[in-house]
DNA sequence: CAAAATCGATTACATGTGTAATAATATAGA
DNA sequence: TCTATATTATTACACATGTAATCGATTTTG
């Protein structure tokens, strides 16, 4: 079983632009980090850094660059998350917090009609 | 409009328990942290402080104890929470994330028809 | 009243995190 | 091949966090 090493919260945004699309130079996530924060390349190499030491990236090397990958996936993060964060934030009561979550987030009529349809796919 | 602080994820359960019932007195806190924790009841010290320094927590004197109580909404917390971290795991796609949750969550058919009850309420 | 127990305040300390600058190194162009 | 440049590696540093222990004041007890 793989161990998901713990992502601090700026290096999850590293992590997605990589998730989405990967692999990727360094150069190349600074760029798609450019519109979401105004961190410096310096910065954003030394996530790169952390992530690979944690072994949540990996890398291959092209000539002068590396090219960055992902080494976990998406999901089972969000899993990890889901129980370290979510699960501490409502005490390991998820149903009371999904509860909240439909109540106040802000969706669409289609969203929920979406929404609606997960869970009748789960009662049949 | 109030400043929600920062809460940690050790401090948010600590903030729990004044959340269920307050005031209470340290070591009442230690006693309800009892059975959830492994904490050494000056850890717990520890964070009650530092709950106080942020005002998050407020006391009052009463003969030698104290007997604190939240100065924050649980609920302003969480939304913040929501925000600071729901929201970036999930880069802000809040639908995304409730479906995948709504998915994968374990939950009671009984629960999933009460979830299936607040949609519909907010269709209509 | 003196000693012991208790309680909060202060201090401790390693590790993680945000945020980057500087140093080392490899590569590409002259 | 040598040098300027681009990339990665190393180092920096303050603040947050997890996890307590010790210090000092105060209360309770023998």
């Amino acid at each position: 079983m793989k161990r998901i090493p713990r992502i601090s919260e700026s290096e999850w945004q590293v992590m997605r632009v990589l998730w989405a699309e990967a692999p990727r130079t360094a150069n190349e996530v600074v760029d798609a980090l450019n519109h979401t924060t105004t961190w410096k390349p310096k910065t954003i190499k030394t996530l790169l850094n952390r992530l690979v030491k944690k072994r949540a990236l990996g890398f291959d090397k092209k000539g002068r660059a590396y090219h960055y990958y992902p080494l976990v996936d998406e999901v089972e993060c969000m899993k990890a998350e889901n129980h370290s964060l979510l699960s501490w934030v409502y005490g390991g009561a998820l149903k009371p917090m999904l509860a909240k979550l439909l109540e106040d987030a802000e969706l669409t009529p289609h969203e929920i009609e979406d929404l609606k349809h997960i869970l009748d796919e789960r009662v049949r």
